[in-house]
DNA sequence: TATTGTTATACTCTATAACTATA
DNA sequence: TATAGTTATAGAGTATAACAATA
């Protein structure tokens, strides 16, 4: 393709990095990635998870960040080991994560009655009201990246995510 | 839900972690998450990178070091700035993508005769022969992840996938 | 004995910034 | 003055392992 100094393309605005990552450049030829299911998961992924980091910059709010508290939300009473299993992470990463959210003053950790040595989870006033702004936000946000499809296409697509997986699970 | 005593679910077979992730717990409440592309986006793509580097580990190769491999295949000839701008990634990220694979005998810097700055990338003879059997392993672990989807489903999913993005780009 | 939360540590990935040699 | 590749550095994110308190 001899792009070095003929197809030469506007180069980044600030220094080092473009507007991201353009899923796909003209005129290169992206092989067997253009066929595999998991290469436009990943490529989407990229897309999305950088918006989001923009979009909910205001709140200090990550996509774990967001899972959680969502969870939290709507499982209260959930303790830290429940939440790690829940985001397929360490127990240790829950710590951080939690540690986090409480500092912003979104989520508290309460006290077991049960087990003394566990901590259930669960929203402050302040992390409920919060939260329907970041869900507001992220509605947005969700909104924009898929807003060329349509409300069936999005469905579709959504449902078709949810069977992706190894051969025997789910489903 | 107090899943605290009750609903305990069967705990990971390894210390720390378990199966690595799943999508879907039965009796949890995932609220809007249900219902966000993004979401669902990121589910899916946490379930093949964790499938792609098992399937992948006997080559040693990650996503990006297999995006990489079959960009420079198909394109050979790249500076690696240009491998930088369709990664998405900075420079200095390219430099140690390219060591590795350089390392490992897949790939090989040319002197440019046109810009003695720059180094065309190509595969060696090996990089060639390995890339043959890397790309049916990942053809296997990519249609493995997409086991529950007929072809046309598949099709139609690389498809919406590749209509995700902000507001205004691509298509 | 096993589990909960925690800490300490390390490893990976990647960005930033500065440098050099070219252009 | 700008660009290609490189290096050094730092910051996320997350895993592992060990520990005290509790079950």
């Amino acid at each position: 393709m001899a792009r070095s100094t003929s197809t030469q393309r506007s180069l980044p605005p600030s220094d080092e990095i473009g507007p991201g990552f353009e899923s796909h450049v003209p005129g290169v030829d992206y092989g067997v990635l253009d066929n595999l299911v998991g290469y436009a998961i990943r490529r989407a992924q990229i897309l999305v998870y950088d918006d989001f980091l923009q979009a909910l910059a205001p709140w200090d709010i990550t996509p774990p960040r967001f899972s959680a508290l969502v969870l939290i939300a709507r499982n209260p009473g959930m303790k830290q080991t429940d939440l790690a299993q829940l985001l397929g992470i360490a127990r240790s990463g829950v710590v951080m994560l939690t540690d986090g959210l409480e500092a912003l003053g979104y989520v508290r950790r309460v006290a077991s009655k049960t087990d003394r040595r566990a901590y259930m989870l669960e929203l402050t006033s302040a992390g409920s009201k919060a939260l329907s702004a970041i869900e507001a936000a992220v509605r947005e946000h969700d909104a924009r990246m898929s807003s060329r499809l349509s409300e069936a296409e999005k469905s579709k697509l959504i449902q078709l995510l949810a069977r992706i997986g190894p051969a025997g699970e789910q489903q």
